[in-house]
DNA sequence: TCGGAATCATTGTGGCCGCAACGTTCGGGG
DNA sequence: CCCCGAACGTTGCGGCCACAATGATTCCGA
């Protein structure tokens, strides 16, 4: 457990990993106090910048890096409570879409300004703006290199997606 | 949903939530290789740094972010598999310690570098070290504000901890 | 000294989500 | 035209974890 990272390396992985969760954890918090979960508010947020409001629901499963049958179970709650609706496809039979409600838009432009207050009280405003700025592009590069999935190797269990 | 953060705030934002999840997956597939969870490795590291290999259970729940409830079960499959053992506090008969056995020891060892490179790979060898300084005074800035829980108001669903 | 409040770990319950299996629908090669 | 493989969404199942309730133990003020 001695030799791990430089000081410098290990300062900055042990802030991220030690506060990454509780800054989850506090914006699920505002958002719950909403009335809805930040799963939920996502979906609503990436129908909302589609052309007809709707989605694929693959495709929909993909942008929110969730499995197929967690975005199935994930709009029926937004579907019980008539944020969103279920529509079959006219070009695929295979394919549902999920479309945003009218009711559904108004709750997440009712919501959206909280969430924002949210994002900038936890994380914005503490912030200097360079150090915002070099996090951008600490996400970005990794972003860009999760695919290949480290040289190792061995077994591999699972999980999620 | 126009009008939000100013665009590199919105940028820094967008880069962080998306790849904060697929980050911490990627972690946790390598770990999973090695046949343990991060939640697990977590345990033997903390428990490892202690004096005698061995925390109070209500001191461990709290430094893992975990509920009581959740260390109890996260617990039990370390001791099902022999790397920790519970042992009652001699000084408080309200206290299970939770201690680190020899194998436990030398699991934490073996798998140690295999997450330490995993760390390196997916993030730290990915970013300018200017960048990490940076990433290391945003998360340390987030830390020391998370207590205050945003000054709106409204009911409060809860959850987690 | 004593009794109520606080602390601690565990268990019952339920939510969320990943995986595997399944049925339906589409597409392309024979 | 037909059939087989791929794509898609749903359901059964199980894992993980938060919350509430419970029982045991300790602490503290009267």
């Amino acid at each position: 457990m001695a030799d791990w990272l430089t000081p410098p390396e290990m300062r900055a992985w042990r802030a991220f990993i030690e506060t990454v969760q509780d800054l989850l954890n506090a914006l699920e918090v505002d958002l719950s106090r909403q009335g809805l979960t930040v799963g939920d508010y996502q979906v609503l947020v990436h129908l909302s910048e589609q052309e007809h409001h709707s989605m694929r629901m693959c495709d929909l499963a993909t942008r929110l890096q969730l499995s197929p049958s967690g975005l199935t179970r994930r709009l029926d709650g937004l579907v019980r409570t008539g944020l969103v609706s279920r529509r079959p496809s006219p070009d695929d039979g295979r394919v549902i879409l999920a479309v945003l409600t009218d009711d559904g838009r108004r709750e997440l432009e009712r919501v959206a300004p909280h969430h924002v207050a949210s994002v900038r009280h936890h994380l914005i405003d503490r912030v200097d703006p360079s150090d915002l700025e070099s996090m951008a592009r600490v996400f970005e590069a990794v972003r860009a290199g999760l695919d290949n999935p480290l040289p190792d190797g061995e077994p591999a269990i699972d999980r999620r997606r």
